[in-house]
DNA sequence: GTTGAAATCCCAGGTCC
DNA sequence: GGACCTGGGATTTCAAC
């Protein structure tokens, strides 16, 4: 599908607000309500917009703690490699699970309500997936920047 | 703000659809629509939900390219810690920024629309920033995961 | 104080220009 | 891409438990 300035502003705003009434947004991108509102159609049957999602806070939501986890596998044989995603789909507590280039096999990317159920995660859960050579974790300290908007204005 | 079942019932639903009207949530949490707005307007205002966004199609949005960035600085003092996390959130490219305890100091999620794209933006963009003192990046082959869903249901 | 019900208002979605 | 029209959901108010 190609994506012109229009569609491209009409995402941005989506970004931002994806609860925002059709007519704010057809004013915010220039256009009139029913060519917007078929544009918003288009996008989405297009698999453009995938969906739309509350946006939650995740220390208010009682998991202030964010980790990535870098794994390293002993082996990459299909048998190992199937064990350990599956493993990995079945946890809630990671958010994110990416396969890598580099040093490591896998990002991942967890949540803790603390340092208790941290530890315990690690423990019961990662340690004992099996064919996990290495692991490496780091806690965000931070969040320096949190952007969902993909594209400059 | 104390959560009950019933509001993480409705956290659930609305990061799973942040669209659907309040008379389906009531339905899928058991309760009437009143309360149930009721519920979401208090989460709101809480600011447990911080808002709504659509989620795009990366891939169909025209940036199939996902790189983490893992750098580290040559000095933490205050000067160099601010101008290389102004010069991090000026930068379109990068989605996300933490700042890490381990052996790196920052991790960036980065998106890119293709290899000469991220070409440029390493050699333009983060090379250019004053302090850096190592970079290494790992491209996602496959993101194996990406629940928006915190906890479990 | 919290829930269910009703009425008004406004928006979404379809159709035609 | 824009204008009109209709059905449905959101919002507010009120009554009930």
């Amino acid at each position: 599908m190609k994506l012109d300035k229009t569609d491209i502003a009409i995402i941005r705003e989506l970004q931002a607000d994806g609860r925002q009434s059709n007519l704010a947004l057809a004013e915010k991108v220039n256009l009139s309500p029913s060519p917007c509102l078929r544009r918003i159609r288009q996008l989405e049957e297009a698999g453009v917009i995938k969906g739309y999602a509350a946006v939650v806070d995740q220390q208010k939501y009682g998991l202030p703690l964010t980790l990535f986890v870098r794994i390293t596998l002993k082996r990459h044989k299909r048998d190992v490699v199937d064990t350990f995603e599956a493993a990995i789909r079945a946890l809630p507590e990671v958010i994110e699970c990416h396969l890598l280039t580099g040093s490591a096999d896998y990002l991942l990317r967890v949540m803790a309500a603390s340092l208790q159920d941290y530890e315990r995660f690690m423990r019961e859960e990662i340690h004992e997936i099996p064919g996990v050579s290495a692991i490496d974790t780091s806690f965000s300290l931070m969040q320096v920047k949190d952007s969902r908007v993909f594209r400059k204005p």
